[in-house]
DNA sequence: GCGCATGATTTCGG
DNA sequence: CCGAAATCATGCGC
């Protein structure tokens, strides 16, 4: 209060010098008719400063048709200038126009993100789009298609919220401006604001508003967060494979048990087999593709490491794959010894691709890749069948006494495995071990 | 609820 | 980058 006083009797003593002289600085009394012409516009200036500051002591009537009055004086466009002028170079309405706003890297960040995840940025055609890469990353995975527009409504629903939000904000932002502007445009008739100044204010308001936008983002780019995390945890929680596809899945290990580290074609097969074509794969690894298997190879990671450490343990299930496969592959045996009788004795139906063709599933046709390796000459085939019903009819004996050879004499011995826990080579299969390693067959499954 | 089975992830070495 | 090994976390039968 006091200080203010101060102040005004301090504006006072300089400007108003004609009525309350109190420094040595002051204008002629005005008084000085015979003044120049000089003195005459110092007194004019004196008598409209004058007017301003007792302007607060009349009425308000009064006061508006003085400020009219004033608002019309001729002299009030120089003053103006020159107040404006002493204000810029008092720098204090210039405080932080320096901060030319360097575009926020958080704000940008946060953009990116919400462009990325699609909730910023133009619609994705209803969000059908993105749930048709969802599920074409998926491999079209169908149970987990449930999650997938779980998670598409959630973030529809996020978007739909940020938009309006952005909406009501940029609205709000534009009518303070607007508002501020007007204010500032007609508080300039009365008092020195620059044009310059005004922009400032806005640029002020803006920056001030952006705090709020970010806010926003941020919260928006929360809640992404969370859902994808949701989602992904959701889609990372284990669920067990369908029995048929551990079956096939040990079929394959117990009959490449020698080598059980199938290709990736192998891997491939198999997991379309299994229909876990899933990419569950984390970090998507390099661009090689290779995570259409990975759980493939997650399962014989899991299946080798687990084996080789408790052999006991995986006596039973190898012998019972082991026979399965026997069984399939005698089946198979049969039946092609049957077709090539049929055919023609001399030259079976191998024809020209050496492949072994047989009238069979995939499964049968997968027992006997296993079974045989991968190539079966042709020339062979009379030879090779023969002797593999041979050895599957030694494997199905003994296999059937497996119960007995429980715990002593396990016929899958660790003899698979080498001294130094490794998987022996797949050279040698040792008499029983398995009859996929028929005599004369070629292991070509190997995956390193 | 507990314990085992099992799929996934992480860590480490080559 | 792949596989082994360790570890985590969940599913599932009891």
């Amino acid at each position: 209060m006091d200080d203010q006083a101060r102040i005004m009797q301090s504006i006072g003593g300089v400007s108003l010098a004609g009525h309350s002289v109190q420094g040595g600085m002051a204008l002629p009394p005005p008084h000085g008719h015979d003044g120049t012409d000089g003195d005459g516009r110092k007194q004019d200036i004196g008598d409209i400063l004058h007017q301003i500051m007792t302007i607060t002591d009349q009425s308000l009537d009064e006061a508006q048709a003085k400020k009219h009055g004033l608002n019309c004086h001729r002299m009030k466009p120089a003053l103006f200038s020159v107040l404006c002028e002493i204000k810029e170079k008092t720098g204090l309405s210039i405080r932080g126009a320096q901060e030319e706003d360097p575009p926020d890297p958080q704000l940008m960040r946060l953009d990116n993100m919400l462009l990325a995840e699609g909730v910023a940025g133009p619609e994705k055609g209803g969000g059908s789009a993105a749930a048709a890469a969802a599920a074409a990353a998926s491999g079209g995975a169908a149970d987990n298609s449930i999650e997938h527009s779980d998670y598409r409504a959630k973030l529809t629903q996020i978007r739909q919220i940020y938009h309006t939000e952005l909406e009501k904000y940029e609205q709000a932002c534009n009518e303070f401006t607007t508002h501020v502007m007007n204010l500032l445009r007609e508080q300039s008739r009365t008092r020195p604001i620059s044009p310059k100044e005004i922009e400032r204010m806005v640029g002020i308001i803006h920056r001030k508003f952006s705090s709020i936008q970010m806010q926003l983002k941020q919260s928006t780019c929360e809640a992404v967060m969370i859902l994808r995390s949701r989602f992904l945890d959701a889609r990372r929680k284990r669920r067990n494979f369908s029995k048929q596809a551990t079956e096939i899945l040990n079929e394959y290990f117990y009959s490449h048990l020698s080598n059980p580290y199938p290709s990736e074609e192998a891997k491939e097969e198999l997991a379309k087999k299994c229909s876990i074509t899933v990419s569950q794969v984390g970090p998507e690894r390099g661009s090689g593709g290779g995570g259409r298997c990975s759980m493939v190879s997650n399962w014989f990671g899991n299946k080798r490491i687990r084996y080789k450490k408790n052999i006991g343990k995986f006596q039973e299930e190898a012998n019972l794959y082991a026979a399965k496969t026997a069984v399939n592959a005698a089946h198979a045996a049969a039946a092609a010894v049957q077709n090539s009788q049929a055919n023609s004795p001399t030259t079976p139906n191998s024809g020209s691709s050496g492949s072994f063709s047989l009238p069979n599933s995939g499964d049968m046709f997968l027992s006997m890749q296993s079974l045989n390796g991968d190539s079966y000459q042709g020339a062979q085939v009379g030879a090779n069948v023969q002797s593999q019903v041979d050895t599957l009819r030694h494997v199905i004996s003994q296999t059937a006494g497996y119960n007995d050879a429980l715990g002593g004499n396990p016929m899958y011995s660790q003899h698979n495995l080498n001294a130094n826990g490794g998987w022996q080579d797949a050279t040698t299969p040792s008499s029983v071990i398995s009859p996929t390693e028929g005599p004369g067959s070629v292991h070509s499954d190997t995956s390193n």
